[in-house]
Parts: structure tokens; sequence; C-alpha cells
DNA sequence: GATGAATGAGGATTCATTCAT
DNA sequence: TATGAATGAATCCTCATTCAT
């Protein structure tokens, strides 16, 4: 008798996928087990015998977004471009993995809710930040070393960078159809862009 | 006799403020109605008596910050002022409101979420944000208007200076020991000032 | 000064009324004593003054119908005439009554319910069924005298006359629309009428 | 494996019974779940995988009642007989089944009760009247024919005759120690009879 | 007499999790 | 592996009744 396949990832895959939709829903708290194994075509006893509890099973999703997000951020952009042009780059990338996880926002305001308490959460969503952080801080000081840049805070900068990105993210789920999000990015990026570069001024204020 | 003084506003003052903290503590749903029972001092029928559901509460909570909040937001920042100067106080204005509601800023994460079911919490937050981009803008125009700023289209950049701000608290909640919060508001404002200022760039790009 | 009138009998009398209303539209059990205090007018103190209970109120509405009820069945028939008639008048009287009450219907079923672990309600309707029966025994006791009725068991034949009108009103309130009430109660009277009186079948029966 | 039996049917027994019991007991209102669980002999959560509600418990609790009573109405009674021994025969199998669900009878008090506002007790008890009616009617539209019966109202006497027999049953609620309840049924047929047999009188009246 | 805010025991229902099969 | 019936602690909310004013 040939090996039973293993069907463990794939079983792991159809009830996350599952679980991703009845949470996109409904949202975390509202979300039943029996709405899982509804949409998942699964029994419960299936559910439970690859995710110990519901818990189990958002942490796992967080998991699967942030290990496919992070694979995806552009870790190695050619420092032989400019700064600016880097970061325009970084930021195009940023806009084409948004649109991809558009559908799933709702989670993320659900994750951002349970990492106040569930510190696996909490340090995945950190972490994601961190890496975010860590791909544009060497960028701005890339720009500084060459004076493509005034010579800010590095990381306070690439916090401003972050933080205004994240925030149109969160801006853009309440005006979704004020806001048109390719567009809004790209001003913030010039606008920061601007703020950014040298020029006579070294600061606005006096 | 005396007539009773009328002490309902006083009990449900008493109600939210338990609730509050109740909230602030363990999450909205996490936490019980037992809870603010306890912490109000108060009897569960009292509780029932002034609010219709857990669900009343946590809207009459988010209700009393964004009246408050929205009382003290500084509409008339004189015009008299430069736009760069009348950003900086605007921004020096929020700084001291996020300090006082600063213990507050787990209720936000579980606004946001309920936002997204909770028609009349998207509402409140909605019109709140509404409220903040809306002293922005007039500012932005006068900038343009006098020459002070660049010609950039006011409501998105009025949407990049909200969202890096809001972006900045969200950040904050992740790392409130790494983000001098005062210091990284004002390091904003100044990368944000220098894009937004008139000098010979237009644009960096291309 | 004159004395303050005492509004006692008044103010019961409105809860009452009331409290008919109320219980009649949702049923005793259904029924909230906030219901009856809306529909009073008066205030939740008023009604806990006037009674001591909600079963109080329940327990003084039967009383009241049964009390109107009871006074005017006629017990005065006059045994100048003949049984048959006075059965007829009886019957012809019953119905008008039961239009007066027809409107308190949903209340008996929940009498007749509550009856059964409530032994003043219980009492009280025993009470009136006898006082039902006992105005039917001594008519079909002088028929049988007179020869005008078979000797019949008189106290059983009175429980099928009781019983007949009775159960017409239970079909009735199952079967509204098809049962013409008038005609039914006279077309049940008839036959058992039919069935009382002596001719030279004695039974049908062998 | 021997596939697990399908023990639903048992368990849904099991709960109807204990819900009986409980119910007889203490009707329905004062009925709590606990009894109902503590009485089955299962958990709370049993009780409520089988059923929706306690709402959902009484009304299945009915169901069963009439479907089995249903199943035993003696719908082909032989026409070979006369209208009178068919009359006979099925009252005294109705005595018979009255015996067998002597016990319920304060069930459906509540049954009437709940009937005003649960349309689907509504419609059991009514369509169990209906049959009952079904049953009678054409024996008396027999009896008219054969010339064994005066000429009435087909509908209105077997409302009587339904009525005479429903009504029987709430007196003898009334008076379970005064009535003998089979001899009751009988007189009461016996009168009836009379009432509807051919005789050289057409009516009492006039 | 009258008010209505306050009480709190009680109750129906939910739902994550378990486990015998 | 997989099933789904069974568990029962937990939870929100109700509502008859009380009582200070």
């Amino acid at each position: 008798m040939a090996p039973k396949p293993d069907v463990s990832e794939e079983r792991k895959d159809q009830i996350l996928e599952a679980a991703t939709r009845v949470f996109t829903q409904r949202g975390f708290d509202d979300a039943r087990m029996d709405d899982i194994v509804a949409e998942s075509g699964l029994s419960k006893g299936a559910i439970y015998w690859y995710f110990d509890s519901k818990e189990a099973i958002i942490v796992a999703i967080l998991d699967r977004i942030f290990y496919w997000e992070t694979a995806h951020i552009q870790k190695n952009i050619s420092s032989d471009l400019g700064a600016a042009k880097q970061l325009e780059l970084f930021v195009q990338a940023s806009i084409e993995e948004m649109h991809k996880i558009e559908p799933l926002m709702p989670l993320f305001f659900d994750f951002w809710t349970r990492s106040l308490r569930n510190p696996t959460i909490n340090q995945a969503i950190k972490r994601y930040y961190q890496l975010f952080l860590e791909i544009i801080e060497p960028i701005i000081q890339q720009g500084i070393s060459t004076g493509e840049f005034r010579p800010v805070d590095v990381k306070q900068s690439a916090m401003t960078i972050g933080a205004a990105l994240e925030g149109t993210i969160l801006m853009w789920a309440y005006f979704p159809k004020i806001i048109d999000f390719d567009k809004q990015f790209r001003i913030t990026l010039d606008i920061l862009l601007q703020g950014l570069v040298a020029n006579e001024l070294t600061s606005v204020r006096d």
C-alpha cells in the first residue's frame, strides 16, 4: 500500500483560508468555530486536530500573512540608485503589496487590538514594523552620506516615513472612497522626499 | 421637601469612568459586565438603567472622548501667523491632547476594530478625522496663497499630515520605549514642512 | 380644608384596566410591570402601593371579571316558564355576556393555565363554574318533575350543558371565522334540548 | 469499526420526556432549563444541541402528542354500522385516548395559552381539532342520509359534539373528583344522540 | 400617597473545547 | 486521522420588587 500522502499542509491551508474569510467578515470575536467548520467543509474535530485553539488559528493566519509579506519586502534595493529613487521603488513595491492584502484589512484591525493582550501577536507585528524600518533606514543613511539628504536623524526619519505610510492605510480604511490610495502614497512620498533632500534651507524653523 | 437632585449625569459618568478603566485594561470583548459593576460600585441593574447594553457603553465612551477632544481642537488658530507656524502650533496642541488621552490608547484599538461593524462608532471616528483634516486644510491653503508653500494639492497634503500623525500614534503603541512621542511628532512636522515650503526645487523626482 | 377625596378605587380601576389591556395583548408572563406602568400612566410606586405584586393584579382582574359576570348571571329565571324555555333564556343571556367579555378571551386562557398552580385563581374559576351549574340544575330538575324532560341525571346533564357551552367558547377561540358564535350556541341548545325532552324513545342505545 | 449508532431520536425522546415531566409539573413558564437538564440526565449543551430553545421543546412535545393522537384517531370507522353506533365507538375510542394523555392535561393548558402567541402551536391545535371534526362530520352526514338522524346542519352539529367533548375535558380539569369522566362522556353522548335521532318532534321549540 | 432610581437573584443561551468511536 | 455529539462554565441581560426621598 502506498504511504498515505501527507495532507497536513493542505488541510492547514484549507482551514486558514476558511478562517481568514470568516474572520474578515465577522471579526475575531464574533466569529464562531462552527463558522470556520462550515466554511472549511471540514469537521470540528479536524480543525482541532490541526490547531489547538481559536487563538492558535488567529496567530497562524497572522504568521502566514507576515511571512508572505516579509518575504516580498524588497530587502535588496540596489544601492547603486540614489536614495530618493530607492525610496520611490520601495513605496512602489509597498503599494503593490497593499493591493494584494487589501481584502484582509479588517483582519489587521483585529490584530492590532489583539496584540495588546497577546504577546505572540504583539511580537509578530513589532517584528514586521521593525523589518519595515530596517529597510528604510539604510536608504536614508545612504542619502545622508552622499549628501542627497539633509543630515537628519536616521531612525526618526525612517519612523516618520513608516508612520506616514501606516497612517495612510488607517485613514484609507475610513475614507476608502475619498482616498485614491496609490496617488495618496505617492503624494506623501513626494512631500517626505522634499523634506529630506538637501537644499539651502536646513530647517524651516528659524 | 427638597426636590431629589438629578444624579443621572453623575451616575453615567461613574459608569463610563469605571467602564473606561475596565475596557482599557481588559479590552472590550474580554471585559465582563460584572467587572464594570464591581469597578463602578453600582449594581447590575443600575448599569442597565443607564445604558441599554455593553455596546452602548463603549459608544458612549467614544462619544465623550471625541466630544471632549473635538471641543479642544483649536479651530481658530490665528491666520495672522504664517502657515508653518500655524501647523507647528496645531501639532503642539495635538501633542498635548495626546498626552491627556494616552492612557486610553488601548481603547482606540477597540474603537478601530469595532468601527468595522458598528456604524455609530464608524461615524464618530470618521467625523473626528474629518474635523482634524478641516483644520489642516485651510492652513495649507493659506500657505499656498501666500507663496509660503509649494502649490500642492490641499486635500491630499492635509491627508498626508493627518496620516503621518495618526501613523505615529499607531507606531508609538508598538514602540513606546523607542519612540519619544513629542520629539517624533516634531521631527515629522519638520520633514513635512520642509517638504511643503517653496524653494527652487519643485519636485525631487526626475 | 376639605378632606382629600378617596381616589383608591379610581386608581385601582385605572391600574386594573391598564393591566387588562396589557395582559390581553401580551399574556401574563410576557407582560412586564413596566408595561402596566406605561399603560396606566401611573408610576411604578403607585402600582405597588395599590397591589402587592403582579400576581395580585392578576387575581384582582379575575375577581372583577367573575364578580361582574356572576352578578349578571340570571339566577331568578321565572320558574313559571317551561324548563326548555328557561334554558333558552339562559343561553340567550349567556350569549350576551359572552359578547361583552369577548375581548378578554385571551385572559381566560391565562387564567386556566395559572389556575393549575394558583389556588386562589383555581377557586375563583371553580366557583364560577359551580354557580353556572347551580342555575342549570334546578331548571333540569323542574323539567324532569313536570315530565317535560326525560328522567336524566340532573347533575350530569347540567354538566353536559355547561361543558357544551364552555367547549364552544374554546373551539371558537380556534375557529373564530368559521364559527358563528350565536348560531352555534343556539344549535347546540337545540340538540341538547332535543336530547332532554321526553318522547317514546327512552334511549337511543339498544 | 462499527458505525456509531444514531442516537439522536433516542436523545430527543429522552429530552422531550424529561421536559414533559417538568412542564407538566411546573408549567412552561415556571419550568427552568436546568430542571430539564437535571430531569433528562443530559447536559445543558445536549439539550441545546437537539432543540434550539425552550419554546422549540414545547412545540416538539405538542407535535409528538398530536402526531401520536392523530395516528390513533379512528378514521375508518366502518360505515356499515349505524351512525349512532359509530359515534358511540368514536367516543369510546376518545375516552381511551383521553385516559392515556390524562397525566398531560396540565400541558394542554399551556398549549392553549401559548397558541395565542405562537402560530406553530396554534396551527397544530387547529389541525387537530379539524381532524376531529372531519371524523364526526361524515358520520352525521350518513345518519342524515339514512334517515337515522334529523336533517341538522352537519358542520354545526359536528362542532356541537366536538365542543361538548372538549368542554367536558375542560370542566373535568376543574372537577376531577366530581366528574366521572367515562360516565360523563357517555351521558353527554347519550343526550346528543337523543337530540340528533329522528322522531316526530322536529324541534322542541314552538 | 407617589416617585422612579436602584437592586440582584435568576435564567436562557452560547460556544470553545473535548473525547469516545 | 476524522467525526460530531456532548459538555458546562461563562455571560449578557431581565424584571419583579424595594425604598429613600
